[in-house]
DNA sequence: AAAGGGAGCAACCGCTGCCTC
DNA sequence: CGAGGCAGCGGTTGCTCCCTT
């Protein structure tokens, strides 16, 4: 329980995007005393910043080891097939997607399969029973699960073809990324940017002498 | 060119379970 | 054994970007 330490009144407490700032001093922070004792970190590391704010922060972005963006067709099929085994179990499900966090296959998740489930169920027949509100794939049911991937996939495939691949990535190409929005330098980023962005905060990290 | 709407994602919130004292 | 503190989890919100009209 966050009794006090999820105190949202208090004014000392930042909120909202994470400045490059922050993530520096999270990461120079972490880098030479390691992780642990969030609430306390926070405060020793001069962030004004929950502890829970700085352990989401480091696990969902700034961990050396994440991996972001371009969920592969292998990765999707794991995860439909864990989420039908084990439901909402978002961090249970991350654990078997190395370098996945459990906010970003939640994400995922949300924002592509389900919606292709419900497309997927709809062109299946209506005489099948299903829960939509929470979804409920059977493993057993290979057609529709096989379905749901290759719509996924194709999907993202004409993304990605439609988009040629310095679009995606052109804020990063040549130039350092635009600090001065906040955290957003790399959202909606390929794996190719996310490796640009992460690197270049750590060889900050490390030409600070860190 | 501008406005509206949808999609995607980062971050917050509230709750639960575990551990320590 | 109970209280308090912490980490972790899942749901939700709100912001930003991009596409369509």
């Amino acid at each position: 329980m966050d009794k006090k330490a999820c105190n949202s009144e208090d004014p000392e407490v930042r909120k909202g995007p994470w400045t490059m700032e922050e993530d520096l001093i999270l990461i120079n922070y972490i880098a030479n005393h390691g992780e642990g004792v969030w609430n306390s970190l926070a405060r020793s590391a001069g962030l004004k910043r929950t502890g829970k704010s700085c352990r989401l922060r480091w696990l969902n972005y700034l961990r050396p080891d994440v991996r972001r963006g371009n969920i592969t067709p292998e990765e999707q099929l794991l995860i439909i097939e864990l989420h039908a085994k084990w439901g909402n179990r978002w961090s249970k499900i991350a654990k078997h997607l190395p370098g996945r966090t459990d906010n970003e296959i939640k994400n995922y998740w949300r924002t592509r399969i389900q919606k292709h489930i419900k497309q997927a169920e709809n062109f299946t027949s209506s005489s099948t029973t299903s829960n939509l509100g929470h979804i409920n794939i059977n493993v057993g049911q290979p057609s529709l699960t096989n379905q749901i991937v290759s719509s996924c996939v194709a999907a993202d495939h004409a993304v990605s073809q439609s988009y040629p691949p310095n679009i995606a990535t052109s804020s990063f190409h040549g130039t350092l990324p635009n600090f001065d929005q906040g955290p957003n330098f790399s959202t909606q980023s390929n794996d190719h940017n996310n490796i640009w962005s992460m690197e270049d905060l750590w060889s900050m990290h490390l030409l600070n002498g860190d």
